[in-house]
RNA sequence: GCCACCGUAACUCAGUUGGUAGAGUAGCUGAUUUGUAAUCAGCCUGUCGUGGGUUCGAUUCCCUCCGGUGGCUCCA
């Protein structure tokens, strides 16, 4: 049999005779290599490892390394939990199982509902059959046999999807005596799936259309390594730890009340005290980009909504509406309406623009009660709206000063790491494709100029404008929705805008909707989460608190207090006569920036004992010394404690 | 809304052949005057989510509704 020459990742190449498989082509390279492969990649194309390579291609080994080896992992182990589900359940009918970000998960139709009991017994059973080494082979056969075979084995679901595949030929998986529809690839042998947790059940609807049957879905993870799995439950546990609904209410931050509603958030003093310094600061910075402030009604004239589309397109997610003398009006879901009102006020004249409206608006949407979720998911929130009406020419330098106004006000909240995407005209649009086409291009290059690296979203945009949205990396390396840019060619036509040109004739402005921070109450959730509720010191609701050690410093502990205070910086008191063990636990667990200890030494040196929040014992310094410390803190909007003395 | 699970004191949670409830924390009172993450003692705390059914008797068994959690769908 001749050589086949196969090009290396590292460039270099290798002859080996046509017909080894994927897994002989990776003991060829090193036994260690053939010991984590996954499957193989040739010239770009996933194949599994026992197949053959009969011809020179470039080749890549998979290893559980990639998001592609997680993929195959993952899905390999979702099959695998499939295999013990059948075993334990024999009526148990198969529907879909692929790979997530996170994991995999396999919906299954099954008369009685699986338990967290089931889960471990799914477990043991799943760690039975990878210690078995059972190989997982691939089979090609024709539609027609698969049909009959899936027919045979009373799995409708999966006659339903083969029904749906174009393809004539048709591949499936075997392991033993458990076979599933599968394009693949998979790994070799069961025995690679080493570590494996399932997580959660949960009800999916079949095909994700409630109008089908609710399935049962079992979450789960796997990893090559046991310690790999440790190190993930741990991550899973810090982030209930960070909880924000935990932490809300621990800081005594905000509440939702079943007696007032679900979704609707109730700001206590020190999460109102963090939502205003946000406001301030957003304030202050629309000011120096430019914009107008704005303020608009909570409810509205159904014909405002009529003129808007909101009535046709957004109905389901408004509340019924209210009788006013005979009029019908509706709470608003958003701002835009009002806004475009503003404008319209007045003939607006080319000098006017670009127009920049904002407004903290305090929006309410219908969600069902399923989905709320603490302060992401809720039914009554403030954007951070504004509405930029600009004419056409000026589009682009508006978006890129935009787009670096997001950046700038997010690293101040301390987020380096963001992700672009921008969303492309969808199919049903409106609009011109010239515009369409001129307003993509226009956030491309803003998000270039700023920086951003961006995926696209074909066809993923509004009907009514392309956009951009910003996801924030978080200090866990998750990614949150907050920022996003739209366009709008619906509003100006539907509300006849105008402005008077140079020319002196009528033109149509652009609108671009915008929110840096998205909705107050989900950055919020954001930001405590992200900070696991240790705010930087200049959003910290209490900024330093003063223990005293014994009544004999109660006068000189007010004093620094009342210093700090009309030095602007938020500070509480704490004199009971408590051990200052005790005392220091308290502030410690209300994540309070800086503890400043007073005892008879201080009194006598003017001194504040400063420990950082974390633990870190900086010893007595002068009280002007702190204060200037901490003062530059808050002013430079550092997200650090560390204090620079001097 | 749908599926699963859950709902006991302000909070975290115990409470099995069905006999009207308990711990820790918090709170309050008092003692203690304390040097870097819990001083001690005493006191208080409940329509056992709601409504109904079974039963001599229900926190416990059954049903309804409300709310929460994890998903599905959607989204700031």
């Amino acid at each position: 049999m001749s050589d086949i020459r196969l090009s290396l990742p590292d460039g270099n190449e290798k002859r080996l005779p046509a017909g080894i498989t994927g897994l002989g082509i990776a003991e060829s390279i090193g036994p260690r290599l053939a010991k984590d492969a996954l499957a193989i990649k040739l010239d770009g194309r996933l194949q599994d490892l026992n197949l053959p390579v009969d011809q020179d291609a470039s080749i890549a080994i998979l290893t559980f390394d990639s998001p592609e080896g997680h993929e195959v992992y993952w899905h390999s182990t979702s099959h695998l939990m499939a295999h013990a589900v059948k075993q334990l359940f024999p009526r148990a009918k198969l529907a879909i199982g692929p790979a997530i970000e996170e994991g995999f998960y396999y919906d299954f139709d099954l008369e009685r509902p699986f338990t967290p009991e089931d889960l471990e017994k799914i477990e043991k059973k799943m760690a039975e059959l990878a210690k078995a080494a059972t190989p997982v082979t691939r089979k090609n056969i024709s539609k027609a046999d698969a049909l009959a075979f899936f027919i045979n084995r009373g799995e409708t679901y999966k006659v339903e999807l083969i029904n749906e595949l174009p393809d004539e030929t048709i591949s499936i998986y075997e392991q033993a005596d458990f076979a599933d529809l599968c394009r693949g690839p998979h790994v070799p042998t069961t025995s690679k799936i080493k570590a494996v947790k399932l997580l959660s059940i949960a009800g999916a609807y079949w095909r994700g259309s409630e109008k089908n049957k609710m399935l049962q879905r079992i979450y789960g993870i796997s990893f090559p390594a046991k310690e790999k799995l440790d190190e993930y439950i741990a991550r899973l546990e810090e982030i209930k730890r960070r909880d924000h609904r935990k932490l809300g209410k621990d800081l005594d931050l905000f509440s939702i009340s079943e007696e007032s509603g679900g979704g609707l958030v109730l700001w206590h003093p020190r999460g109102a005290l963090i939502r205003k310094t946000i406001e301030d600061f957003w304030r202050d910075e629309h000011q120096k980009n430019g914009y107008d402030f704005v303020y608009s009604p909570h409810v509205g004239r159904a014909s405002l909504w009529e003129t808007s589309g909101h009535l046709s397109f957004y109905r389901e997610n408004m509340y019924s509406s209210m009788d006013v003398e005979g009029q019908e009006y509706f709470v608003k879901p958003m701002n835009c309406p009002f806004h475009i009102m503003i404008y319209k006020n007045k003939l607006r004249s080319y000098r006017d623009l670009p127009l920049r409206f904002a407004e903290l608006g305090t929006v309410y949407r219908f969600e069902r009660s399923g989905v709320l979720h603490g302060l992401l998911r809720v039914r009554g929130f403030t954007q951070d709206d504004a509405h930029i009406f600009v004419a056409p020419e000026d589009m682009e330098t508006e978006v890129v000063q935009v787009i670096a106004f997001v950046v700038k006000m997010l690293r101040t909240f301390g987020f380096d790491d963001f992700k672009a995407y921008i969303a492309t005209k969808p199919e049903k649009s409106v609009g011109d494709d010239s515009k369409w086409e001129q307003a993509t291009q226009a956030l491309k290059v803003a998000a270039d100029k700023a920086g951003l690296a961006y995926e696209l979203d074909e066809g993923g945009g509004a009907f009514y404008g392309p956009k951009i949205d910003i996801k924030i990396k978080d200090a866990l390396g998750r990614l949150w929705q907050c920022s996003t840019v739209q366009f709008d060619f619906n509003l100006p036509e539907r509300f006849d805008m105008n402005f008077i040109g140079v020319d002196n004739q009528a033109h149509r402005p652009y609108v671009i909707h915008r929110a840096l921070l998205g909705s107050l109450e989900r950055f919020f959730g954001m930001l405590i989460e992200h900070y696991a509720g240790a705010f930087p010191v200049w959003l910290a609701p209490v900024q330093a608190k003063v223990l005293s050690i014994t009544d004999r410093q109660l006068d000189y502990a007010k004093g620094v207090r009342d210093k700090l205070l009309a030095a602007g910086i938020r500070a509480e008191i704490d004199t009971r006569s408590e051990k200052i063990g005790f005392k220091i636990r308290e502030a410690a667990m209300d994540k309070v920036p800086y503890i400043l200890v007073v005892g008879d030494k201080e009194v006598e040196q003017n001194a504040v004992a400063v420990r950082e929040r974390g633990g870190k014992d900086l010893g007595a310094m002068p009280l002007e010394a702190f204060m200037t410390g901490i003062s530059d803190l808050i002013k430079n909007k550092r997200t650090t404690t560390e204090l620079t003395r001097g």
